[in-house]
This record gives structure tokens, sequence and C-alpha cells, in this order.
DNA sequence: CTGTTAGCGCGTTCAC
DNA sequence: GTGAACGCGCTAACAG
């Protein structure tokens, strides 16, 4: 179980530490063929440097960190790929991390700031609202990618960026669409956090569009998911969706913030012997790859990930530059028509099928 | 930039580094009220103990990690769920780490393991075939789990464990399940790897059904998925699908050694016209949730993974506290029979709708 | 209960 | 081109 350390390969090898040092790390100072021997040496060895001694001590890691919250959403796998491609790249490292529900993502991110010379940090979904000072601890530059500020209400805009969809807008964008269909009892499924979150967002939106068409906002179509499961979880989509067909609230359309959600109101609605979009129209958010192979195919507003992606790294590198300050900046998202959504029909609701 | 470390802590306390770690490591020899002043110092300051620091020093690390090859599948999540809780009842921390298509998930283990104190490594999904070297340079239990032996020819059982479903056995029970359904004509849809692989050892046991029934196995209807994209995409399974469909070749039943694939082609088969399962009966492999929200939902093999995850860190466990040698078990799947599969159809295949 | 001190494994000055 | 020695931030003895 003893570790084979830079020590024993200097040994072996007849030369000192600093040597093996520098063959290890492709310094210029050395004789090719002390090089070469010593690299054989390690072949041999298995020998793998110790990196916490290694992250001690240098200084010239080129080292971003992505956190991620919630290892279960797909929705980030397409960003982390783009992600990774522009690291590339730029011949940075990257440390990819899943913060998990209960973890502050700040937390996490002060101690990957420790335990590598991070030079930027880059975050995958989360809450909104962080403590200013955790967030002043992070030295390195910060971007909040899917999510639009504000990030802390303390904390001045200008340390640190944002890059997301207008929540809000886009939402009321699909209901306005369903509104279009000539829907008025639509529901919804949202997420009942307290805090400030994208499905708070996307329910203001929500009652946005129904203000403006003079549609009085029925709580009975507001529903929440289940805050002790999954949020946006297959399951929980199909028992909120269950609950609210049982509840024999009328409604024509239902809008899920989520196409998780969507996908499991679908299946509650069909298990209840409904037709989509005939007797009831469904429609999600974030135009998950699945949504386009779902039967019926999920009308959606698909988010710009790979712009979003490409932004959020090209912004991280114009601050790690010094070209730029910090950033704030909304994409448009494509409101996306499919199956899962049809005009509604004339005097005739969901209910009485 | 300057990071203050646990020296500048002690200093604003007035005590010494010592007296500081051993506040920071919930240590037992000191006082409540010193303890106390030191963590508001270190709260305020925002201080976050360097880990590499730690590592470097700590021999009592109790940390597992667990290594996932493929961040884009969905099939991991509940395991790691049920991972994470088990690990948090041995008290024990976990190192997540996702490893890319492109790197070896030995490689990875081996830089991971001198950067902590691990104490053993799980490895869910990858390759079958590893450097016996390598494998033996890892001083620590490796326990592959979802993955069934022989991990290397060269190396013996005795220094792995392996925790799987039997994929050979368990596809061919599918195939044998589609037979007596009356069908003859079974494509599959598999992954082409030269390597051994999951894909492989299905299509084994597909053909080992087929054989078993006196029905002779038909080029035609063995189909690969595109290894240039993400194997077991939905993209791979729509693209594939449509190119058999659109091959001409008849079949009344379409195996996908994976659920992801299943979805792909469900939603091909639909666009093509036909229904399922009246006109194609379609099956996937894994028990993805998704399999069971899908508009039909689609018959598989759900392998146990809550079952295989416990197993997976109870024999770990068992050989870290030296109970037990290394295992090699093999976990029945279920065939659930779902919408997406029925008796054939009489005089009538799916080619003349 | 608390302070002093010796390394953990490595990279990096400096001399040579 | 190479080696000796120092210190990165921390924990764990060992004194006090």
């Amino acid at each position: 179980m003893s570790e084979i350390t830079i020590v024993e390969i200097a040994k072996k090898c007849g030369v000192a530490v600093s040597t093996v040092s520098r063959a290890l790390n492709n310094h210029a100072d050395i004789n090719p063929e002390t090089k070469k021997r010593i690299m054989e040496v390690i072949k041999e060895t298995g020998y793998v440097p110790n990196n916490s001694a290694r992250n001690l001590k240098r200084t010239d890691a080129k080292c971003i960190a992505v956190l991620i919250k919630g290892i279960t959403n797909p929705f980030f796998s397409p960003m982390i790929e783009v992600i990774e491609q522009e690291m590339e790249k730029k011949k940075y490292a990257l440390v990819l991390r899943h913060v998990e529900a209960y973890e502050d993502e700040i937390d996490v991110a002060l101690q990957l700031e420790k335990e590598k010379r991070l030079r930027g940090i880059i975050f995958l979904g989360g809450g909104y609202r962080h403590s200013s000072e955790k967030l002043k601890a992070l030295n390195v530059p910060l971007i909040f990618s899917t999510i639009g500020s504000p990030v802390s209400s303390k904390i001045s805009k200008a340390e640190y960026s944002t890059i997301a969809v207008d929540d809000k807008l886009e939402s009321s964008k699909m209901v306005e669409y369903l509104i279009s269909l000539g829907h008025k009892k639509i529901a919804i499924m949202t997420e009942g956090s307290e805090k400030m979150s994208v499905g708070q967002l996307r329910l203001q939106g929500y009652e946005d569009a129904l203000a403006a068409h003079n549609i009085e906002a029925d709580e009975d179509l507001i529903r929440y998911v289940d805050k002790d499961m999954d949020h946006y979880s297959l399951e929980n989509g199909y028992k909120t969706a269950k609950a609210l067909l049982e509840s024999g609230v009328k409604f024509t359309a239902l809008y899920c913030v989520s196409d998780m959600l969507a996908f499991g109101a679908c299946r509650a609605i069909i298990d209840a012997g409904y037709k989509i979009p005939e007797d009831i129209s469904v429609a999600g958010f974030d135009g998950l790859n699945m949504s386009n192979y779902y039967s019926p195919r999920i009308t959606t507003i698909k988010q710009p990930l790979d712009e979003i992606s490409r932004e959020t790294v090209k912004i991280l590198f114009d601050i790690i530059d010094g070209e730029s300050g910090h950033q704030h900046i909304y994409f448009p998202g494509e409101l996306v028509e499919a199956e899962s959504t049809a005009p509604k029909k004339k005097k005739k609701s969901a209910k009485n099928s």
C-alpha cells in the first residue's frame, strides 16, 4: 500500500528529485537522454505524481470548474459537451463537478477553489440567491449559465455574469401561444419552492400572459409538484397531472414548466383516457432532446443551449483575458410547435369526453 | 488573490494552528468556547481549508471514488442516488467523477487515487478489457458494477469484483419472449464496436435465442448503430431504425439493446406510419424510468439497479473490512411486458400495411 | 486543554 | 545540465 513517490523514482534513476520533476513537467533544462531514462522508469513503476502535492505548489494551472446542479437532469448534457470542446480549444483543463440537491453550489466552489488553482467557475443550474460574502470570497470570475440575474441582491452585478433565457418572458410566450390556439382554461404545473427559482419565474410569465388577455387566473389550475420528490422528474409530472385530472377541474391545456414534467403529465393524461392534443393540449419548456422523440412530440420552448454554452465560455475568457467586464445576457428561446398542442375544440372541454 | 490560510486564522484568534485544526476537524480535545470563537472567525473570513494540503497529510480519509463512464446516460442516475445513501450510512465520503468517452477510466482512477486517499473504487459502465498492469497499480478494492466479468483475461478474478446482470442471458430471454409472441423476423439494433461490449453480449444472446428455436439469423436484420455518434442516443436509434425501415427488409419485431435506442426507434417507426405494437413490436433493454412513461410503454429488461447498487456497496465494504474476498455476481433482470410488444399478427408483415 | 514542530510529496529557487 | 534545500497548507504527534 505504500505509495511510490518522486524520491524513489529519483533514487532508481540515480538522479535528484528536481531532475525527475523537470522530466515530468517538460521542462527545458534537461538532458534528453536523462529524461528518456527517467520516463522509462516511471512507466515501469507505474508512478503517478501526487496531484495534491502538485496543486499545493503549482501556480499556473489553467483550470476551469463547471458545477452542475442536479445530476439527473439531462438538460445540461449537451451543454457540457460544448463547454468541453471549447475548453479543449483554449487548452484549459476542465473540472466537472455535480452538486447534489442538498449541497450549496457556492460552498462546493469555495472548496474546489482551494483544491485546484481555478481560473474561473461556471455554474449550470442552481439557485438564484447566494450569500454575497461567499460570492466575494470566490476570487475568480463567476459565470452563471442558464440562470438569469439577479444572483444576489446585495452584490453588484459587476461581480458575476449571467447567461440565460428570460424565463419569465419565454414562459409568457408559450402561454400566449396556447391562448392564441383558443385555450382559456390553461393549467400550469410548476415548482413551488419559496425562493426565487426558474419555476417561479415561469409561473410569473404564465400569470402575465393571462393578465394580458384578461383571463382570470384560477388558483385551481396552478399546480405545484411534490417538493419532497425530485422537482423535475417524470414521476412528479405524472403524479401532479394525475391529481389535477382527478380533481375534476376543467382545463383544455396543460403547461408544464419543464419537459420532464410534460412527459410524465402526458402519460398520466393518456392513462386517464384522454387524447393529446385532441382532448388536452400539453406544452413543455426547455427543448430537451426527448421532446422531439416523445410521442406525441412536445410543444416546447427550446433553449439555445449551444449558443448559451458557447457564449458562457466566451464571456469567461474575455474576463480572464481582461477584455471585458462581467455581462448579463439573455438569449431568446424558440417556440417549437409540435404535436402535443392543437387549437381548442369548440363546445367541448376536456372533462366531458 | 492571496489565499487565506490556517495560519492567519490562528493569528486572528490568538491561538496556535493546531488549535484551529482541531476545531476544524471536530477534535475532542478542545475548549468549546475556543472552538466557537475560532468557528466564528472562520465564518467571517470565509476561510476554507485547502483540501490538497489536507489530503497530503491525512491517512484516514474515508473516501470512495465512483467513476461513471458517459455523462449522458440516464441509466446510472438512480444508481448514484443509492450509492450516495449507502455511503452516507457508512460515513464515507464520495468522489463522483464522470469519465468522458475518450478517457480511460483506469487512468482516471490512477490519478484520483493519488489525489485522494481512496479506500475503494467503483466503476459504473465502461469497457470490459483493461490493462492488467494498470489494474494492479490500483492498490485498493475495485468493483465493476453493471459490467460482467471478465475485465481482464490476464488478471486473476480474485483481484476485482463484478456485479451485473448476465447481459447475454437476459438478452436471449427478451428474444425468447418475442419468439413466444410468434415473431420470427426479429430485427436487432445493437452496438458494433469491435471490442467486447454490452452490445456484443446482448447480440450473442439474440443469436442464441434464435438458434435455440431454429430460426436462421438474417444478416439484414442485424443493425449496428452509427459509431460516430453517441452509441446509445435517441438520434442513433431513430437513424438506425429509419435506415432499417427504408431498406425494405421485412420484420415484425425490433429489439433494441438499450431503451434509449428503443425510444428513437419508436419515433422512426411511428413517423413511417406504422403502429406499435400492431404493425411492429419494439423491445428495449435496461428498464430506464422513461420506458414506463413513454407512449407506448416499452417492453424491456429491467435491471435491478437498486439491488445492484446496494450489493456493489456491500461487497466493497466487505472487502475493506476484510470480511470477504472479491466476488462476481450476476443479478437476474426482469422482463417487463408493456405496450410496445404484441403477438404477431397472422398473415400480415410489417411491410404490407 | 493548547502550543510547537515535523513532515506529507512535490515544484522551485538557488548554487554548483 | 543537475542537485540541495526550502516551503506550499495542513495534520498529528509530542510537549507543556
